[in-house]
DNA sequence: CTCATAAATGAATAGCATTCATTTAGTGGC
DNA sequence: GCCACTAAATGAATGCTATTCATTTATGAG
């Protein structure tokens, strides 16, 4: 039976006695597989490429190696999407729970969440169902954010919650950002949908922002409004 | 060139005419295709074996047909699941928009149209992208929901960017619905995560209701309240 | 009766994730 | 210094997938 992960592991599943094991081996360069530089390299492939792009082919042909090698580190092309997930987790930008009040904090957190998996939402399907076990990093980010929200004073059986409520906003959003700018245009059955013809028109007539943007702050503002009513104290500080 | 679509053409794309034209001509039955045929045989076969088992082979076996027989109806795949998209919509409940109060009417809406989607997540992605000209149902729905925020008293040039708000959360939301029960268990983590498994902890002890449902209230009222402020006058009636 | 057209066929294509028996290479034990 | 074990790579093969295309069939119009 295999230990359980290290304490000292990565996000990537290496260990330092791992990595030193294969440094003494002495192997050249190329050719050698682990879970950190397959999340490399399909970041990479992905950023080039795109999700499209990202087959286990091209992500094997990327590092050099044949398809059915990658199988030894992965035990599907899932494993690699949640690997490249786990990776993004930790570019959300946390810093604002540590000294900000509760309301900026929370904010910061949901525009840096949705900017970095607006271009990555093919992992959405993946994320909001995976399991928190598989993913260290959005774990240590449910961590923080947690820690936040109980400072603040909410009621603990809220916390999680109010975190998968916004979460959701988060993840709906970042579709938006990638739809086409005239998603909405009615075409042809304007004079059938007049009442929503005429929104259109008067949002894209005064529209500077990006319309996504509009919407999300909307949302996010009223969400932050909303789920702040919960709080049975203000942070000190 | 083919003529545009005609004004009485359903959310299927078949007139009458081509319907009369067809029956008429007597074929005997099953090999007969159409959008609305197509549309029925995909929501069964994905009733019957899920969005893995919706491949135009199926399909088209489903349907007594070549599979190359369907191009002649639907360019591509895509096409299948946006008829699919389309049909779903229509049963969207948008009832309460005609007699009741916006929160209610927006709050009925919201429910709904989570748990019509919530079993079809995989159309999530193609919704959220989707022009509104390819689906005249879903943009038979924005126009009631329009009219409804336009009867409430919303500015016109919120409405669009509201629905927008909402209709993320609710896709994201739609997610939530599938998550297997455990997805927030820290396991092994357990110790390096105290305030999220404290709060995990708090949530499952007291919870008897579904988490995603308690979560979808949550966020559903703070964006009902958050956005009912737009208001610059009361629903009288 | 003839012709144009819509729609179905079946074969072929290119690509996909994944499996498996086999080979290679490097490490720890003796 | 050899032997055995194991981790990891290979390359071929499998069974899917959506999609295309030249060809055939059938239907209704003129």
């Amino acid at each position: 039976m295999p230990a359980p992960p290290a304490p000292g592991s990565t996000a990537t599943g290496e260990t330092a006695v791992e990595d030193l094991a294969r440094r003494r081996a002495g192997r050249p360069v190329g050719g050698v597989l682990d879970k950190s530089r397959i999340t490399r390299a399909a970041l990479e492939l992905v950023e080039k490429k795109g999700y499209d792009g990202l087959t286990m082919a091209a992500l094997a042909r990327a590092l050099n190696v044949a398809p059915s090698a990658l199988y030894n580190h992965v035990k599907s092309k899932r494993d690699v999407l949640v690997l490249v997930e786990d990776h993004l987790a930790a570019l959300v930008d946390l810093s604002a729970f540590d000294a900000e009040p509760w309301e900026e904090a929370v904010r910061k957190w949901a525009w840096s969440y949705r900017d970095v998996f607006s271009r990555h939402t093919p992992l959405i399907p993946v994320i909001a169902v995976l399991p928190v076990t598989d993913a260290p990093q959005t774990l240590a980010m449910y961590e923080t954010v947690s820690a936040g929200f109980r400072d603040a004073g909410f009621p603990e059986e809220r916390i999680v919650s109010s975190i998968v409520a916004l979460e959701s906003f988060i993840f709906g959003s970042a579709y938006d950002v990638t739809a086409p700018a005239d998603i909405f245009d009615p075409g042809s059955m304007a004079e059938a949908t007049p009442s929503f013809t005429a929104a259109v028109r008067s949002l894209a007539e005064q529209g500077h922002e990006r319309p996504a943007d509009v919407a999300f702050t909307l949302g996010l503002e009223a969400l932050i409004t909303g789920l702040g009513t919960l709080r049975n104290q203000v942070h000190q500080h």
